[in-house]
DNA sequence: AATGAATGAGGATTCATTCAT
DNA sequence: CATGAATGAATCCTCATTCAT
């Protein structure tokens, strides 16, 4: 059974859905509230209901792709606990690419492209979206360094910030170029960069 | 003395750089032929007349930069004859975008960004205009290789989309972060990955 | 009181109306919705939130006019039951045409002489107007014939469409002349010759 | 050899040729100086060297159509010299639309519809145009009226109107309904009523 | 006679948003 | 929570015309 506040939550989720869909297919400025009402089959002023304006449903996008990163029901998993992880969560990148035909690029860097001095607010959600993203990442290598395989010369922060910034730039090429051979050799040297990071260190004895 | 003709392609001069520097600044889609055309000095319809649409002017834009490259008369210099030189064209972008006060990311990436499916022209653009960069990238790969200054297990075009790739991300990272930072420490983690390909060749006896 | 669709409803009908005088006037090409939106007191988009686009209040003032031919609320009167209403019918064209002082032609004509190969909705839509007139006088033929008071050598269908293109000649030429007395020439002709089909029916004895 | 002048007239020609195709095509509201310069591959202000305005031009297409109306150059034989050349005059606009897969109607009539209040000039030559096609019709009435083959009852100039406004309505009518069947029994109904007025005289004893 | 740049108003349509109910 | 009318500025682009050469 569905309750009005169901029925509620069912309409501002199938706004945000279409929105953050449309956003990366399109980006932010080409994609109109009504574009959004249409795809959400909403009545127009329910945005407006909902959200304060298309600037606040940006926020409540980020928001959400924010909370997905964290719960881990993104498209991409960024739940990285071993080396292989690391690679799989490169290659889904360009998986997502593929899945649509090459023609898009990463949804959070697609918005994050077309702010402007006077998104202030959008930019911070996508700073803090960043973060979160560099903090999942910075993780696994700092639990690496704990266990001794990973080599001196660089920070954790450091070397999560290349990989957010590595995809972001294949992604960009590879829909420009609409190839995802660009993106897959893209990643390939990030990852053999990072491999001379990687220590392999010989299993105690009597460990499994 | 000034002939019509002088007169007309200032004009369309005049267009074409007040329109590169306002997609530069807010995305192609934020700018509006009105703000070009104020920001240009000119009649509206002057647009119009110099070139077919607002997307042929996109087109235009994208070719001057091309030709920039070529010429090398673009803000950044594209000719690379020493790994300093590489160091320079890295370091370069982040000046530019520094002298933008962060608020701005690489140009044809920030137009990247926002092609659809449906800019399939504007993307070609961009594409060659990649592919011009690669070369002028990779002709300084090759030519270090050809002096044996270059490492095996890397091809010069793979390299070359690393660079532009590597950089592409920084830029859209620092622009988020609105964070030199950012930028200057992704480009040194480029450059470390590349000098893992530098080999030194001892000079030989009499030379300086 | 006025509920919310009540004032919809006004609004739309506003428009529909001035539309359709413009149209009238000036035709459907010299028509901007500027205007239409001057002349009704409306915002400039409620046009396109009545309608889709003005070929789409081309079309729904199409459908007002056969509506109110068939409703019988059009400025003529199509309900033809005798030869001396048809007389009218002919001399009301003649009637409308002098109260624009012969600045006009046919209301229906005006927009289908504008028609192009591009218009084939609108072309339809007039197609239909005029099938709904034919079908009007028709049937005033048809019952003449029922009655014995149609001679033979013509059929109903063929004399409607005679009186509908006559009076359609007559008032463009009467526009182009700014002068009535070629409308009613015509029309004294058309009925000429349909009083050629005319037979007088003896009256029954007893019979007033 | 061309001398410049007969360029200049060549210019002018290709001009008023590609612009009454296109006043006939689509109307001359919807027919812009640009389209008329590319439809005759002109510079576009040579539109305005040999004509004074988009006004001017239409005048001076008028008096072309007149002047080939005079000269019996025009597209449509207006030399009537017989019944049977009368049949031919209604056929040939038959056939002109036919030429035209039924999508046009009356180049005059096209033209006479869209005249407004504020097109006196145009009217006016208008005016003229349908004159000389009426002096060439009651010209032949009154020759064969001469000849005792006309019978009484209907002035030459009724009769050469009746036929302008017929053909006229008719044409009309069937570029709407995009169907020859129906203009050509609008002719049809039109010459029926037109033989009412012919008288056979009987041949003179020795002549032809 | 011809070219092409320039002009400024206006074309149709959509924008993001708010209001009334 | 939902509907749809209303708003007014802005969108991209074309209009008819003129100017300078």
């Amino acid at each position: 059974m569905r309750t009005p506040s169901m029925k509620g939550k069912a309409t501002r989720r199938r706004i945000i859905d279409a929105a953050a869909d449309l956003f990366h297919k399109q980006g932010v400025q080409a994609t109109s509230p009504q574009q959004i009402m249409e795809t959400s089959q909403t009545g127009k002023s329910q945005l407006y209901h909902h959200f304060r304006s298309k600037g606040g449903l940006v926020h409540e996008v980020l928001q959400h792709h924010i909370q997905s990163i964290r719960e881990g029901s993104a498209a991409i998993d960024y739940e990285i606990t071993s080396w292989s992880d690391l690679q799989r969560w490169f290659r889904a990148h360009a998986g997502l690419q593929e899945k649509y035909r090459m023609t898009r690029g990463c949804p959070f860097g697609t918005i994050g492209n077309e702010v402007t001095e006077n998104d202030e607010l959008i930019r911070r959600d996508l700073e803090l979206l960043f973060e979160v993203v560099r903090n999942k990442l910075a993780g696994f290598f700092l639990r690496e360094r704990t266990r001794g395989r990973l080599g001196p010369g660089a920070n954790e922060a450091a070397l999560a910030d290349f990989c957010i910034s590595s995809i972001q730039g294949a992604m960009l090429l590879g829909k420009i170029r609409r190839d995802r051979g660009t993106v897959d050799l893209a990643i390939d040297q990030a990852l053999n960069y990072l491999a001379g990071f990687r220590r392999s260190v010989p299993r105690r004895r009597g460990s499994a």
